[in-house]
RNA sequence: GGAGGGAUGGCCGAGUGGACGAAGGCGACAGUCUUGAAAACUGUAGUGGGCUUUGGCUCACCGAGGGUUCGAAUCCCUCUCCCUCCGCCA
């Protein structure tokens, strides 16, 4: 969510922004309701202020006539007609002081009623508005209409695998090996679902696992193992309802959405809370599945493991201030580039024009490994800095230690990395003429081969 | 799944309709004392919104959301979460 004081102060130039994006948003709306808002907001506190103070004076007076009250049966009782007589009079005219009071006060009240609902309805929409609003590039990014503008930048790591044969496809790779079951999956759970078996989902173990211990013996992360569905406030704390709906799997009957990337569980980990300075950066990874509905893309990438609807990913997360996050952004970016390096992987950095950061980064990266055997550069990661879009949705702030007002803090998030794409890149780029896989140097512990045949 | 008990400031905990943004304690910070520290004493402190001539003024917030009332931390309803016991279970 984006600041409502930047959109109040600086309507034209947030446009322009969005504009970028390819994006649109209902600026002038926004700005509407907003001094809706606070028109009502100035009024309905007024209003409140006077029912306090007169609540206050009926409060003093019921204390008044209850005093009094007691007073007059203790003159009745004493047969002290005078005295009773007396404070009858002052008694009966204080009661309509007081039921007098009452009774503006309740209409004051009733008005308050009524504003308080336009307020209601008034700020709900803006919420729901606010909601849709993509957030706001970083003036570093460059400005393109599309992916195909995306800088790519040289490719690093290992050179290209060459070979004295034709390289297969892992679709085919993997069945010839019986570490891939396409038809056993799409069996159990219908189409871009398959199997791992074997060496197969043996792998995929070695690489998790060397994923998260490199990123938290060497980069300084610590684990966590969170929850694989979690409320849908989670996701509309991550950015990811209300506009992505469509691509969340759902529990029928509990308010339970499953995970679509780790992100959305680490975002909220420290939601609504205020966190001190000193404790910054936060560094979390996390090793989850993921799932997703591919509605949007359907009929894309549907041969092989690259796009399924569940897949695994380690993700790296920060919490960072605003003046330390795109340095952070350059670390985690660096991070995930150490681990194709020690995979042995031929890896490439895009940077993402405009047009292409999608709705919530203000600044993303991606990795793409060659993988020789499709032919085809994929994406292993996706680094971003949302700066404090996502904090501001999931409340999340710090103290500065300076002792200032609290401040939204930023995050980023990065895969390090996605798997089954790994995957294939290392048993197309490694695979022999025989069809069997040669293990990388840095998996063997976790596997105890050399080669999978 | 059944029965019961809870949720108050950084923490503990009092508060059952009116002077309560909330006693008291602990912790934190600043000062006094001290060579320094501790102890003691004194003082300061929540979050968010609106307005503002930037001096302030004001509103809301006691798990969340509604309701009753002139007035709600306090009464009523719904929901969430936590705890105890029973049942079931990896």
């Amino acid at each position: 969510m984006l600041d409502i004081n930047l959109i109040r102060e600086k309507p034209e130039w947030v446009k322009e922004q969005i504009a970028k994006l390819n994006d649109t948003a209902p600026i002038d709306e926004i700005i509407a309701a907003d001094n809706r808002r606070r028109e009502i907001l100035g009024e309905v506190e007024e209003l409140r202020r006077q029912r306090n103070e007169s609540s206050k004076q009926i409060g003093y007076w019921m204390g008044s006539l209850k005093k009094m009250e007691a007073d007059l049966k203790r003159a009745e009782a004493g047969q002290d007609v005078e005295k009773a007589e007396h404070l009858r009079t002052q008694l009966n005219s204080l009661q309509f002081n007081a039921d007098e009071a009452k009774e503006e006060t309740r209409k004051i009240g009733e008005r308050i009623g009524e504003l308080d609902e336009e307020l209601r309805q008034v700020e709900a929409a803006l919420y729901e508005k606010m909601l849709w609003v993509p957030n706001i590039p970083h003036e570093s990014v460059p400005v393109g209409p599309d992916d195909s503008h995306n800088i790519a930048y040289p490719p690093l790591g290992a050179p290209e695998p060459q070979f004295d044969f034709t390289p297969k496809p892992h679709w085919d790779l993997g069945p010839d090996l019986d570490i891939i079951d396409f038809e056993r999956g799409v069996k159990l759970s219908g189409s871009r679902f398959y199997l791992l078996k074997g060496w197969g989902a043996r792998l995929q173990r070695a690489l998790i696992q060397f994923f998260l211990n490199y990123h938290a013996n060497k980069h300084g992360y610590t684990e966590i193992y969170p929850p694989f569905m979690v409320r849908s406030a989670m996701f509309e704390g991550a950015a990811q309802l209300p506009k992505f709906a469509d691509n969340i799997y759902r529990d029928a009957e509990e308010d339970y959405m499953w995970l679509g990337t780790a992100e959305i569980a680490l975002t909220n980990i420290h939601r609504d809370e205020i966190l001190e300075e000193a404790d910054l950066p936060k560094k979390y990874v996390a090793y989850t599945p993921c799932f997703r509905r591919e509605k949007m893309s359907a009929g894309r990438d549907v041969r092989g493991i690259k796009r399924g609807h569940q897949f695994d990913k380690v993700e790296m997360y920060r919490f960072t201030t605003p003046e330390t996050s795109y340095q952070a952004l350059e670390e985690m970016l660096q991070d995930a580039k150490d681990i194709c390096e020690a995979l042995g992987l031929r890896y490439r950095v895009i940077e993402m024009v405009t047009g292409d950061l999608g709705f919530a980064a203000s600044k993303k990266y991606d990795l793409e490994a060659w993988a020789a055997g499709c032919g085809e550069w994929l994406e292993i990661s996706s680094i971003s800095n949302t700066e404090a879009f996502q904090a501001r949705r999931a409340n999340i702030k710090y103290r500065p230690e300076d002792g200032g007002r609290t401040r939204y803090v930023h995050t980023l998030n990065g895969s390090g990395l996605a798997l089954p794409r790994v995957m294939i890149a290392v048993i197309e780029n490694n695979q022999q003429a025989d069809g069997s896989i040669v293990v990388p140097e840095a998996l063997r512990p976790y596997l105890g081969v050399d080669v999978i045949r």
